[in-house]
RNA sequence: GGAGAGUUGCCCGAGUGGCCGAAGGGGCGCGAUUGGAAAUCGCGUGUACCGCCACAAGCGGUACCGAGGGUUCGAAUCCCUCACUCUCCGCCA
């Protein structure tokens, strides 16, 4: 959400924000149900002024008579004031449900394009591998190295569903643990966020309206959050923070739910498009400055490529183009991995920044030097998800014995191992 | 799941229909006092929105006493619904 004040000063902003973002959002809709609103305001504004002036005069009255016709007058004052407040409530509705359709400005620095075929390459990193032998697909690997089970997986949890196991879960419990040690090394704090979340830090976060599709829902209204950016930013949802604690960095980890409505027929194979995941992510809140969002946003961009040179892992970064971008996100990085039996890479992190678009929903502010509140500023991004990231370890890893080797910087969370090999049973 | 108690400002806490944005205390800020401090004394201390105005200061208005609705000329105060917290019982990883 932004700030009213400053959509009706800035149009033309908000006007080719729509553009950038192929959104239909209109503006102009916006401006007139504010002209509405600010005059209905100030009616209702008015007769409740008119009523309270009154209130004294009645009660000082002891004048039966008098007091009577001051209460007759009351009540038609009443009447008027009931009517606009009626009407009021009406354009509050189609002004707040306008609200939170505006879209975010983006940057400058965002490429024009309508989906993700139009983002556009930054950075390569790493040697694509030449197998001297014929690559198998992550879908083989995880099996013969009897890493995962896809049938029983589908038996119990249904469409999508898996069981990670033996080295399979051990592999994604090294993972989760390399990435939160190195988070934490540079000053994050590690927290574990809730996945069932109320509907609010939903609204906040800008899941909500637009995204519900894409949500499991409860039976007591409660979602099941995507990943853990909801439950982290829903922490200092209604508060003040005290200014001293920011730029506040989070590794939270969760498991992670996406009903990956509209994608039915996509990736139906493998460990890249699952219902049910884990995630370790990034989430910062800071002052409100857009030089501190851009710096910190390159920070996580940053740690998340170091995660993945450290991890051995051949990949790209672009930068996502406006129409690839959510309605608050100013400016996108997504990381992919190659995956060699595709030959391509495959998005694996997804890192943004969103000035105080999420705060202002959330309403999580803090006071500056002047003592002024003020919305903070939020980012977050991916450090690392698994199972996606076995995808790429285990095809990136293959060796022509079936066996995969171990990225050294996992080793230690492995017991020492540097090999997972086809079990012998 | 059952029974009961509660939810007021930064914190504690008073307040059962009009004079309550809200007593009192604490905290915090400024000032006096002091060589300095403690103690003491004085003053101040919310947020959002609307209007005037320079989108400043300031002034005026409206709203906010867990949330939503109702009764009433008028509600922190009465009624209803919901959420949350606490205590006891049951169940349970």
């Amino acid at each position: 959400m932004l700030d009213i004040k400053f959509i009706k000063e800035n149009p033309d902003l908000i006007k080719e924000a729509a553009r950038k973002k192929h959104s239909n959002f209109k503006v102009e809709e916006l401006i007139e149900a504010d002209g509405d609103r600010v005059a209905l305001i100030k009616e209702v504004d008015e007769i409740r002024a008119k009523q309270n002036a009154m209130n004294p005069k009645i009660s000082s009255t002891s004048d039966m008579k008098e007091r009577n016709d001051l209460i007759f007058q009351m009540k038609e004052i009443k009447d008027e004031l009931q009517k606009k407040e009626a009407r009021l409530e009406e354009v509050m509705k189609k002004w707040r449900s306008l609200m939170v359709q505006v879209p975010n400005v983006p940057d400058m620095s965002v490429p024009e394009g309508a989906s993700d075929a139009d983002n556009k390459e930054i950075k390569t990193w790493g040697n694509i591998a030449k197998f001297d032998f014929t690559p198998k697909s992550q879908h083989e690997i995880l099996l013969d190295l009897d890493m995962v089970d896809f049938d029983r997986g589908i038996k119990v949890s249904g469409f999508r569903g898996y069981f990670l196991k033996n080295d399979g879960f051990l592999l994604s419990m090294a993972i989760w643990q390399f990435c939160i040690d190195s988070l934490v090394k540079k000053g994050y704090s590690p927290l574990l966020a809730p996945s069932l979340v109320k509907k609010e830090p939903f609204y906040g976060t800008g899941y909500l309206p637009q995204g519900e599709e894409d949500l499991y829902k409860t039976q007591d209204a409660d979602y099941l959050a995507g990943t853990a950016e909801v439950g982290t930013m829903g922490f200092y949802m209604d508060e003040i923070v005290p200014k001293e604690i920011l730029p506040k960095k989070f590794v939270s980890f969760s498991p992670c739910f996406r009903r990956e409505a509209g994608s039915h027929g996509k990736d139906t194979k493998g460990l890249i498009r699952l219902h049910e995941f884990y995630k370790v992510e990034q989430v910062i809140l800071c002052e409100a400055s857009h030089e501190q969002s851009v710096k910190l946003h390159e920070e996580l961009r940053e740690n998340a490529e170091e995660i993945m040179q450290k991890l051995g892992i051949p990949y790209r970064v672009v930068i996502n183009c406006g129409g690839d971008l959510g309605l608050g996100q100013v400016k996108k990085y997504d990381i992919e991995a190659w995956v060699p039996s595709e030959g391509k890479y495959r998005e694996t992190h997804s890192i943004s920044y969103f000035h105080d678009f999420q705060t202002r929903r959330l309403n999580t502010k803090y006071k500056d030097e002047d003592g002024k509140l003020k919305f903070a500023h939020s980012l977050n991004g991916t450090a690392l998800a698994t199972p996606r990231a076995l995808v790429a370890i285990v095809e990136n890893f293959q060796n022509a014995d079936g066996s995969i080797t171990i990225p050294e910087v996992l080793r230690p969370y492995m017991g020492g191992r540097t090999k997972i090999e086809k079990p012998q049973v």
